[in-house]
DNA sequence: GTTTACAGGAATGTTGACACTTTTCCGGGC
DNA sequence: GCCCGGAAAAGTGTCAACATTCCTGTAAAC
């Protein structure tokens, strides 16, 4: 949260200067970085170096620290004393742990969604969801399913209306999108998935909050159990 | 939290030399700040200036920042650009929604314990809370009340043993803690309080992991709802 | 051939100084 | 008396140089 503040210009400031070149803030080459382990464009155990990046970045080594702490604090980093920052890699153990989470509180976030937002609100998700969507998974267009799979989540966030809610999802999603593509392409997982998403929206339309949080709830808990039971292929 | 004794030095205290006053670290200065901040011993609010701390702790000031980038994180501290740090005040809304939060997460932790630890892990603290913590109650003995409670409910995150989970708890608790004590002495809340987790460890001594979260689930909801009744005289 | 010791290099941790912004305070004007 | 500049002061943002630690490569010893 503490990003989208680009430059506030108060009040008149004279002579900017002429260099169009702003260096990039501490906040954009978080978000960066961030977006890029999230979706392994730098692979787990990978070291950033702090030299590297402030080259890169073109930037001093002080804000790559400040930007490198962040990191940190949020699990994306493991910082080693005098060696470095190592991408995280994630194990086992801590992927169920997130999808333990995930399930109570994606169910709350359905929950919410369901309350706060017209009903009429889900008519066109459900519609997608029961026509385009089937022919798109019949057709093996997993990655545009995926996308529209990831809309419809962020739509349901946001409808919740809590904001340390969609924080801490934010959180624990981004150490785990990459496993949804190796999920998906399970045996009848996506035909699976979108069953119950079509499920939940039928609840969400008829304005049963607690029935979408419950199927919601479910949805994520066999999608933890395929996980499992699948987990050689995967990890 | 029961973890701040910045106790690095084990022994070898013989050497009176006045330079074993080895600097605090980042970390320490952060664990030190945001139990201060939980506890409302710095008032929301309030400046955190980089130049004072600095000279309080007796540390450079580029340390100083990192902890307040920790702490601005974490959501206890906003930074203003050229302004600095200022405690964050929690807003009615902020509540609610961690009680929200709250609510799912700890069921979960309940429904985890009761599956992971030995049934007999809760006859202690059944007999503590229908006997002893009765007395406490009746007696107004409000604050031992509270420190049992806490202390069964860090037992119970334990048990859970999932470590992103017992994070996750303790960001949103700790926002929330000073919010306790006004809660308890509501009319009649601190008793039904009691009887709830009478009832969740009889449920978690009997193995009944899904009763035990639907019952702090309710217990919680309660506690929220008598928020609501009464925020004109908490907040 | 393997191991150990030592020096060189590279990266991180730390410090202090400098630049910029905000606030404060003082004096003048209406 | 009140309001409005404007300069000084205080505080934060930024940076480059210095100190320390770790890794690497080479050479000598066993």
């Amino acid at each position: 949260m503490p990003n989208d503040s680009p430059r506030t210009h108060s009040n008149g400031r004279r002579a900017p200067r002429a260099a169009a070149r702003r260096t990039k803030s501490a906040a954009e080459i978080f978000q960066d970085l961030r977006t890029r382990i999230a979706q392994q464009r730098i692979a787990p155990g990978a070291k950033l170096g702090e030299t590297d990046l402030a080259a890169e970045f073109g930037v001093s080594r002080a804000r790559i620290r400040e930007a490198l702490g962040a990191l940190e604090q949020r699990g994306l980093v493991e910082r080693i004393p005098n060696r470095g920052a190592v991408v995280m890699r994630l194990d086992l153990s801590q992927v169920f742990d997130i999808y333990e989470i995930r399930e109570v509180l994606e169910g709350l976030a359905a929950r919410l969604a369901t309350q706060n937002a017209p009903h009429e609100t889900w008519k066109e998700d459900l519609a997608r969801f029961q026509g385009p969507l089937k022919d798109l998974i019949d057709r093996g267009e997993l990655q545009e399913y995926i996308d529209h799979y990831e809309a419809l989540r962020r739509k349901i966030i946001e409808a919740a209306a809590n904001p340390v809610l969609a924080e801490m999802l934010d959180t624990i999603f981004e150490k785990t999108q990459v496993l949804i593509r190796r999920i998906i392409i399970l045996p009848g997982r996506a035909e699976v998935g979108r069953k119950q998403h079509v499920a939940m929206l039928q609840a969400m339309s008829r304005g049963e909050a607690e029935e979408a949080e419950t199927i919601r709830r479910n949805g994520l808990r066999s999608a933890k159990l395929a996980l499992e039971k699948y987990q050689r292929f995967i990890l």
